[in-house]
DNA sequence: GTATTATGGATTTGGGAGGTCCACAATCAT
DNA sequence: ATGATTGTGGACCTCCCAAATCCATAATAC
């Protein structure tokens, strides 16, 4: 019941380029004031491409710009974008089906866990985190 | 942000044990009714025992018997038991201190999901499980 | 054409969840 | 008191994946 660190690599990411959202911001700047490897920020920030939450530009003057205002940008998003689709347990998968899944005690909970974490996430903004709103 | 396969065995175990409450379960036949592995399944009733879930009795005719009725066994008890006391972030511990954590904006949106969570651990009984009450 | 930047894939590493094994202790029946 | 049955407790193994590293390439600016 984590929250993974490359999830929270994403969001230093995403709050830092939120103090100035139409600013380009280079990796390795974003690596160094973040405090983030430098290689592995470059896996993240593609699948943030990706999922059109930050836009990309090659060569000098290059770096990343917020493709929305932080005030679109939920944390269910972000969350996506790096974990895929969350999944409290694995037996709501098809493939991963449970000997028990017929009459499991346990899904309606699962389920209701997994509504609550998501209805956070997805009421959470970028904007919201920064100016500590709704918090 | 999953929860384990561990928590999910000993929720198989317990549901079972409270479908008779009073009477004993030898390991093995949990084990074999609610295909967990034996030798594993050791292991997680002593986590149980210890908490005071269930109590356990050696020799012939032992096994294990629910400690108190189904519906004063609340999945936060049971969580933490298996898992230790659950924590969203490594941040929120206190050796772990990270760089920003001074003024970090994630922790209000983590502490919002953990006392989410929690919450709902705390209000959900083994018994509510098992009549699917509540849910 | 050269410097600067991101891209995308291959590869490595560490730790921990999940699982196994076994010698031992407690308890029962005879 | 002996043997069968059961849980105990620790050591140990294994495999997977998050996290991290590396590098050759493509795009863009001057």
């Amino acid at each position: 019941m984590q929250v993974s660190k490359t999830l929270d690599y994403a969001l230093r990411s995403l709050t830092l380029m939120s103090s100035s959202p139409v600013s380009t911001y280079r990796m390795k700047d974003i690596s160094e004031q973040r405090n983030i490897p430098l290689n592995y920020l470059a896996k993240i920030m593609r699948k943030l491409v990706n999922k059109g939450i930050v836009r990309s530009r090659v060569g000098p003057d290059g770096g990343y710009v917020l493709e929305k205002p932080p005030s679109d940008i939920n944390l269910k998003d972000v969350y996506e974008a790096i974990e895929g689709e969350m999944r409290v347990v694995d037996c709501m998968d098809k493939d991963a089906l449970c000997t028990f899944y017929e009459s499991c005690p346990q899904i309606p909970v699962w389920d209701k866990l997994h509504v609550s974490l998501t209805d956070i996430l997805k009421r959470t903004t970028i904007e919201d985190m920064v100016k500590q709103n709704h918090l």
